[in-house]
DNA sequence: TCCTAGTTACGTACAGCGTACGTAGTGAGG
DNA sequence: CCTCACTACGTACGCTGTACGTAACTAGGA
């Protein structure tokens, strides 16, 4: 009749240690830095839960002791990179703030280029999460705003990171794993533009790919956009 | 020496018919149909190649000769569900065209719940593709600004689309999968929520916990965010 | 006209995945 | 001290993407 709860719970819920039986070999950061470290060297496709027990050196199944699905595995990994925010006293300048903290997370992703991949479907609030909205309402107090703009307005600068991030990334790994240089790659995307374009189906395309020279820095375009978004809510 | 180019080329650069040989038996078209209804009823994590394969009527590896990658086969579903937007002649308001867009963009969302999970790494510009950034370029007119700002506007509006009806659609796929009712999930996050922070380290977080009250109406959230993000273009 | 080379079709096979399940050992709570 | 939740982990299942080999087919060049 009691028994214990139907499956699906937040891993967060779940304490760590319950303290019947041999006490748990593992942390959940031991866990997370594992994942972590492989999906940073291997990349997020390689990351399975065999390599990840290999890593810490215990057998594929103990590894369910600790994280139920997989999904969870990437619950801890977003919680242990989220302990990277370097997140101080803020100033009064809830504008500046944010976008210091865009600028963190750009640079958290790019270091870690699986984390928009994992980070979507993120549902529960972990520690470090929790860590980061409450710097963040801090951060925004200057803002006379309800606390439904606020969190409105921390979604939209993350959403907006990981698009535009997600993008860079994109870019830069298909330059990576592509055959030829950069540089042809650009020019063949170009040539495949100019191609679809020739037909005439798009007159307006033509006459964009015509003006736009540089795709632009990718720092710089991101900070206009990022101002823009926090623009939108002051 | 001369050879075939190197593999990973765009899917929409390749010829879908070459001339020599028996004639294909599918069209790209055929085949995006396949599995975008695939995807549909079971679900993006449901779909493989083997399934595409059997609901066309084909061996597996048949498929290969059509889709080199299952990645083109995202592809393929992105342009094939692009096609369902209803593009007619824009009116002198870019602001109200592209908030109708986004509209389109939410229900196509809905409609197709695994179009985020797919639309991120889309790199190549499909023929629909193309059609809606014309379109787009068409609403834009009265827009007075440089190609370059026109696009990111583009990007923003989807990109802020994408990330407002990914958290929906999380949500709702959660109070699917779940073996509670939605009421006694809200319930059971609330009480999580209230344990973690009772411990006193998230004042604000306790504090805006305490304020609001109902997650309020998607779309009503849908549109104000994204009338935010379209008034910070104008 | 015929040959040939590129294409379609598809079965087999492999390496890898997430994870259900069963069993054995361990140690704290009642 | 007993009991039972917990840890540990090997085996096994069904599924995945896709490399590779083979056979049939047909349009272009000679």
């Amino acid at each position: 009749m009691a028994g214990r709860a139907a499956e699906p719970e937040v891993i967060w819920a779940r304490p760590e240690r319950t303290g019947r039986g041999p006490k748990p070999a593992y942390s959940r950061s031991d866990i997370a830095t594992a994942a972590v470290r492989i999906a940073d060297e291997e990349g997020i496709d390689a990351l399975s839960m065999r390599k990840v027990a290999a890593l810490l050196g215990c057998g594929t199944m103990s590894l369910y002791n600790y994280v139920p699905r997989k999904e969870d595995l990437y619950e801890l990994m977003v919680d242990a990179v989220s302990g990277e925010y370097e997140l101080g006293e803020p100033s009064d300048d809830w504008r500046a703030e944010m976008l210091a903290l865009a600028h963190q997370a750009r640079a958290m992703m790019l270091r870690h280029p699986w984390l928009p991949r994992v980070m979507s479907p993120v549902y529960g609030f972990s520690p470090n999460v929790l860590r980061y909205l409450e710097w963040c309402l801090g951060a925004l107090e200057s803002l006379d705003a309800p606390y439904g703009t606020k969190f409105e307005l921390i979604a939209m600068v993350n959403g907006t990171v990981m698009t535009t991030v997600s993008n860079e990334l994109a870019t830069a790994e298909r330059a990576r794993s592509l055959p030829w240089s950069p540089e042809r790659e650009q020019a063949a995307r170009r040539a495949y533009l100019e191609g679809q374009v020739a037909g005439g189906s798009y007159p307006r395309l033509a006459a964009a790919l015509g003006e736009a020279a540089a795709p632009g820095d990718a720092e710089e375009t991101f900070e206009r956009v990022l101002r823009r978004v926090i623009g939108a809510f002051a």
